[in-house]
Order: C-alpha cells, then sequence, then structure tokens
DNA sequence: AATTATTTTTAGTTTTGTCTAAATTTATTT
DNA sequence: AAATAAATTTAGACAAAACTAAAAATAATT
C-alpha cells in the first residue's frame, strides 16, 4: 500500500464513523484537500483492491479489509502520538503531523513493540481510544459538554477538534483531559457556558463546549 | 526533499567515503538496485538544486549543502537504530530496514528530542558514529581485524557489514560490540585466523576478519 | 414535472521517478 | 593508435497520483 492508498483509507474511515451509510467523493476530497477527480481515480484504485466497496455515484463503504487496514493505521497514528507526549516531552498540540508521518511505517513487530514499550494504552493525548492489534477499540461512554447537565461533576476526557489552536486555547485556561468540570449555568441565547474547572470560574463558548468529551 | 531523493544523498555519502575523488553512476545504481539512466536523471535533478556537484561522464560530489543533508539522514538513521534496540529491544540485525523507513520523518524537532531521550549516543548499535544535530562526527580510531597484530589484547567496536547474515554469525559466535579479542595465529595460506574471544578460542575466515572493526 | 444547482465522473494533461534501447563518451586492450 | 569494451547519457515511454475542463448523473427548487 502506497502512503496516499492509507491516507485515502483513514480518511474513509474517520467519515464513516459519523456518515454510515457511504462516504462522499466530495467529503473525501474536502478532508485530503484534493480534487474530486483524484477522489474518484482512486476510489477505483482501492475498489480494484477490494478495500472498498464502490458504485458510480453512490459514494464508498470500506471492506472488512479495508476497515482493518484503516483500524491498523489508526492504530499507529495513536500509539505514536503517546510516544511523542509521553517518552519525547511533546505538547499535545504538536504531535498530530509528526504522527501523520510515523503512521505510515510498514513494520507490524516494530508497532507491537512500540505498544508494549508504551505499555499497551488505551487512549491516545486527545483522549481518542487505540485499537488493539486485532482491532478492536475500547468505547468509552462519553458526551460532548455542550450537552452536558448543569450542576453535575464531570471529568474531560478527550476532544473533538485537536487542532492546534483549540488545544492551544485548552492549555491557556488550564483544561487538561482528567480535568473535572461542571456547569453552573447556562445563557439560554447563545449557549455559553459559566462552568467550574479544577476549581475555578470561567465563561466558555459553544463552540468550545462542542468540541470537549466528558464523562 | 523527496525519499527517493534522499536515498540518492544517502548513498552518494556513503560511497564517497571510500571513493572520495567523484562517485559514479554506476556505484549508485548498483546501491540503489536502480538503472544508470535513472542515476543519470536524478543526479541532473539534485545538481539543479545545488545538492551535488555534477558534470556529465565525470562522476558527481555532494556540495557543503548536500553535505549536510546526508549526514542529516544518517543521524536519523542511526538515532532511530539506537533507539529500536535500546528502547523497543530489537536485536542489531532486525533494525536497519525499520530504520530505512524511519530515516525519512520530517521533524527537526523530533530528531532533537529523540537524540536527548537516548542520551546523546555517539554510535549506532553497530558502532557506527552519529553524526551531532550540527553534522559533526565523533571519528574513532579503529581497524580491521585482518589487519591487527596478533597476541594484542583489542575490542570489538563496529561492524563493517550490517547484514542480518553477518550479525546473526556474530551472535551465534558470542561476539558482540565490546567483546575482548586476541589473534593466536594466522594461517599464511588463507589468512584464516585462531582468536581469542571473551576467553573461549575461535576460527575465523579472512571474509570475517575484514568485517569486524577493533579498537 | 421541468429547471437549475450540485455532485460526480470522464477525458485528457502534468510531474516524479522509473524503465528500455540507442547513442555517445571514456577506458582498456591488442 | 586503432579496435573493442565498459560506462554513461539521451530519447522516448510508462505508471502513479495529481490536476483542469467538460460531460453526465443526482439532488434540490421553483
Amino acid at each position: 500500500m502506497t502512503i496516499s492508498e492509507e491516507n485515502y483509507l483513514k480518511v474513509i474511515y474517520h467519515v464513516s464513523l459519523v456518515a454510515p451509510k457511504g462516504v462522499s467523493t466530495n467529503a473525501i476530497a474536502g478532508m485530503l484537500d484534493t480534487k474530486a477527480s483524484s477522489v474518484t481515480d482512486m476510489l477505483k484504485k482501492l475498489a480494484d483492491k477490494n478495500l472498498v466497496s464502490y458504485q458510480k455515484y453512490q459514494g464508498v463503504t470500506l471492506t472488512d479489509e479495508g476497515l482493518h487496514k484503516a483500524k491498523m493505521i489508526v492504530r499507529k497514528h495513536r500509539l505514536w502520538e503517546v510516544f511523542l507526549v509521553e517518552k519525547l516531552q511533546f505538547s499535545w498540540d504538536e504531535v498530530h503531523e509528526i504522527a501523520e508521518e510515523l503512521e505510515h511505517i510498514q513494520s507490524e513487530p516494530l508497532i507491537d513493540k512500540l505498544d508494549a514499550f508504551l505499555g499497551f494504552p488505551a487512549f491516545d493525548p486527545h483522549g481518542d481510544p487505540i485499537p488493539n492489534a486485532k482491532g478492536i477499540i475500547n468505547k468509552v461512554e462519553k458526551e460532548l459538554l455542550s450537552e452536558a447537565n448543569l450542576n453535575q461533576m464531570y471529568t474531560c476526557v478527550g476532544v473533538k477538534d485537536s487542532s492546534t489552536e483549540f488545544l492551544q486555547y485548552l492549555d491557556k485556561q488550564q483544561i487538561a483531559l482528567g480535568s473535572t468540570i461542571k456547569i453552573l449555568e447556562k445563557e439560554p441565547f447563545d449557549e455559553t457556558l459559566l462552568v467550574e474547572i479544577n476549581g475555578k470560574k470561567l465563561t466558555i463558548s459553544n463552540k468550545i463546549a462542542t468540541n470537549l468529551y466528558i464523562r
């Protein structure tokens, strides 16, 4: 598999988690910053290799084989992110791009040994679950802060958006995974929240609240 | 820089260490398992980018810029090899191919942090020196076992050939970097050696002796 | 239901890195 | 020094992965 093919599989996987009835050509093009015509070409190739099922104009879904390959790429990406943060002292907003490269290194023993070296982590630095060697994903109940109840104690367990900007905002506000969070007030007009995080009061926009997972 | 360009630079660097007056097209083709015509094409491109000086039929040498780039690739390769052996428990005969991929990951901070994580190692698992971030290489006196004196104590410090076959042979004979070695006899006809390694007597062919560095 | 808009696909190019086959240059022999 | 051999380069072609522009299919509107 080429790096390009792997990137397509990975994107199809991510999109299919929220659009399970088939991923559109344009959605893939958007995520990969490429043109729809390029996507069509690649979908044909992936279909020939039996990694996706593809019918003209009908969107695409992963085959069992494609799904497994996609999960292994995600596994590698997330394990490398753990390595970068835990062992090399990168901060959580710096690791995504490096992991985008590392995820394409081809060596099963490497990944299994890395996994062991890291102590078989279940989650990456952004709270996303890490598929095990068989592709099984440890699902955990979580919801968006925007859907949480007032005056109930939650723990911050993940981010939906893992862009540098958002992560640095969280750092600035000293919000990290594991932080405790309680909604004190919700403004009905724009859904701005007044929350208590690690004991401190803070006002949070709806955009923030829809990108923070809690439990 | 593409992976292919990096591989050419690396090969030119390695060959130029033993053939300093210009590296031939065929030598590069041989190392990269490609055709001479492909090499010519690439040399033109590298010359355009000012990474090599190239004149038709006259072989090629690295420019200062090309030399530095090549050293950085070698640095990455060797640091990753240390990581694989020291941290992930790979054996020294398993790491070359994986490092061939890892050496192309593009991130300066990654390499500097990896270097620090590993404790700024000076040598890789095969005894080859690791260039520092500035490209400076800690040169160390060493010679081939085939050129050593009789009845003098040496330490094994490196291998010239780092193929799986050779390294596994060394493992089988319990020869490792740091092993002490003394030549007891040299057969004049074929230069086979009788040596004492870590206290045990062993017969060693000239081919082995010309691939083992000692000090 | 017809028209318009959007999405997707097709057809034809481009770039990168490779190849083969032929031509050219350099090196080696006789 | 001429002839032969070896090495190198050129010319033209190909596959992968992208692109543009036009055509076709689907979706949304009036």
